[in-house]
DNA sequence: TGTACATCAGTGAACGCGCGTTCACTGATGTAC
DNA sequence: TGTACATCAGTGAACGCGCGTTCACTGATGTAC
């Protein structure tokens, strides 16, 4: 057992973070342990620490990924022809798969401020500024979307509209994940996309 | 040790379901064990299940309380002459104080839903009864401030505007909790007063 | 080309710890006589 | 009023379990000669 070609170590180590990044965003920061992790991945726990120094150093790296995932699916345009990514979505499609039935229903595959961002205040450090640069990603994206292409990563800020449509889309998922997945539950989901869609056409 | 008067019992459960009440909007639903509770209160853990036939059972009733709670501190209208209590506040003020710094700083005393309502997909279904309801109370006492006093709670539905101030006072506390305490995350809670208010007032 | 050695990803036992839950127990009070 | 007994909230040891982390190890491959 050892000694694999020069790129496996990498690729293993992408594997334990994208696994993490699912189970996470499904069972919270603290749901799921190194040990199950490794075992869904058909490896041992021992080798955890050939990758990572501690816990929370993955999970960081893990919130980072979910972001790129939680982009790739809400964000990224459909790809045309299989190929091309680049240019982004038009603001009513991404409010629209962020307040889906779908999005409310795979939180291990969407937004990682909805899914786990009220666990912010019980993080230590390095994990609050994880959270806190996945939020402002989501900001950034979402100022993009809406024509107010600012990076929100650089310190500058994001307008007051685009902070606005953020609140209502958090804000709709999270109820409507609370209400669960009856009636109740999806006129939030309906009511969040009319106000979300009304303030981007301001 | 034992035999006490005859409110006694109910008094140390009462004192159970307050600390879980707090601990739970701290820490999330998972974040602390019956030992550690029990502790906090200055009693041994085994005596728990003379009060709760398992945690769970807990977990709902602390959902409940932490929603009385809540409302007393966020919904209440200010006690005049220290006395009396009972009519709606105006929408207003209960918008300011739900997007305050301090309730976002102190989840433990505050709503449940934006607190712990992202968990409600990985828990029994107990659990999400409880958080359901939580929700539906936190919409039907936002009805009210509103002036459009329906009762959620009894499957009758809050009108849009109602569901549309909820998504903004929940993604805005959500949104400013990821952020940590900065100025972004206080810009947050700004926009997100304005938009709340402006919807309420429409 | 063949042999000796170094590397190091992955293994799995072990550490101390806290979890939820059970249970034999203690001992102050209430009730029966 | 005095004594014997029942009650039952609370105690603390114990159960099996999973946690994060450490560590001696294995063994296939790469490098040195």
């Amino acid at each position: 057992m050892a000694r694999y070609s020069p790129e496996h170590k990498e690729q293993v180590r992408a594997r334990i973070v994208a696994e993490a990044a699912q189970s996470f965003r499904e069972r919270g920061l603290d749901g799921i342990g190194i040990q199950a992790l490794m075992r869904r991945l058909g490896l041992t726990h021992g080798g955890f620490y050939r990758h990572f120094s501690d816990r929370d150093e993955l999970v960081v790296e893990a919130l980072r990924a979910a972001v790129q995932d939680a982009e790739q699916r809400l964000y990224a345009p459909l790809e045309e022809g299989g190929v091309e990514v680049g240019a982004a979505l038009p603001a009513r499609d991404f409010i629209h798969r962020y307040l889906s039935r779908s999005h409310r229903d795979h939180p291990e595959q969407g937004c990682p401020v909805a899914a786990v961002g009220a666990e912010a205040t019980r993080q230590p450090t390095s994990v609050r500024r994880a959270l806190s640069s996945a939020a402002l990603r989501l900001l950034s994206n979402l100022g993009s979307a809406l024509g107010r292409d600012v990076d929100a990563r650089k310190g500058s800020m994001p307008d007051d509209r685009t902070l606005s449509v953020a609140c209502v889309l958090v804000g709709a998922l999270v109820l409507a994940r609370s209400l669960g997945g009856g009636e109740q539950s999806h006129r939030v989901l309906v009511a969040g996309r009319r106000l979300a869609e009304q303030l981007a056409s301001d």
